[in-house]
DNA sequence: CTGTATCCTCTCTGATACTG
DNA sequence: CAGTATCAGAGAGGATACAG
């Protein structure tokens, strides 16, 4: 998407959205679901391994890490690269494709990351306003 | 978070993503989620009225379009007008917070739209080397 | 260590019906 | 027109146990 195309480009999103959102709309699940996006800023620091990784994304269970994982890996964002070894060793790391996506998604975390003070500001004057109307 | 904080922004996110996920995660997972994506997507485009939003939103029941407008106008994402006549009617647009954060996931959502297809051959090679160990 | 399998809970979602 | 209320089903997610 570049240059003169800006306008068609953007009506054409619409379009793409609404009519073929069948085909993204799942990928970007995986991408921007609460595990996807998680995954994808950790391995953007660098290649993990399994349990280093569950470590960073804390909070997540092993069954939705593997399964997140295997999305992701699967989607092409990810590179699995397993050492037939025992005990095992695997690493995960990102693939160009994964690297390109992470970082966009790091500029719209770090936005709202930026801006969560307004957000909780609207909140407050939201339920405020809520709970007056109650009154 | 202010200023000339570039560098410092990065290391933070890393630190933030994972310490203060809780504020910025549930902010994100409206923005990032199935029918949030879509509406602010929608209200990119312009204002809409309820049930223009719905039809430009397809497949989205008028529950989950209602709730989702919700959680985006408390977060401060949507501005909601209502004129209090009979029939009622309600303008829903996006504010200049809210506009930013649509700016961004367009970027995210172009980016996959524009990578489908290498993602679909990902998946089939995926799928085939599984295919392939089964055997 | 790196997962898979199972069971169970709880939220999200959609269909339907109803209110102002 | 713009929602709210309610209910039932589907799927996400977590805990535990077990396999390679």
């Amino acid at each position: 998407m570049n240059g003169s195309r800006a306008e068609a480009a953007h009506h054409q999103l619409v379009a793409d959205v609404f009519a073929r959102a069948c085909a993204s709309r799942g990928v970007l699940e995986h991408v921007t679901g609460r595990w996807g996006t998680l995954a994808l800023a950790a391995l953007a620091e660098g290649p993990f391994r399994f349990n280093a990784l569950r470590r960073k994304v804390d909070g997540v269970s092993e069954k939705m890490l593997a399964q997140t994982l295997q999305a992701l890996e699967r989607d092409g964002f990810v590179h699995r690269e397993a050492e037939p070894t025992i005990p095992p060793r695997v690493e995960y790391s990102l693939t160009a494709l994964g690297a390109e996506v992470a970082g966009r998604l790091r500029e719209l975390i770090e936005l709202v990351e930026g801006r969560v003070q307004e957000v909780e500001a609207a909140r407050r004057a939201y339920d405020e306003a809520k709970s007056a109307v109650a009154r």
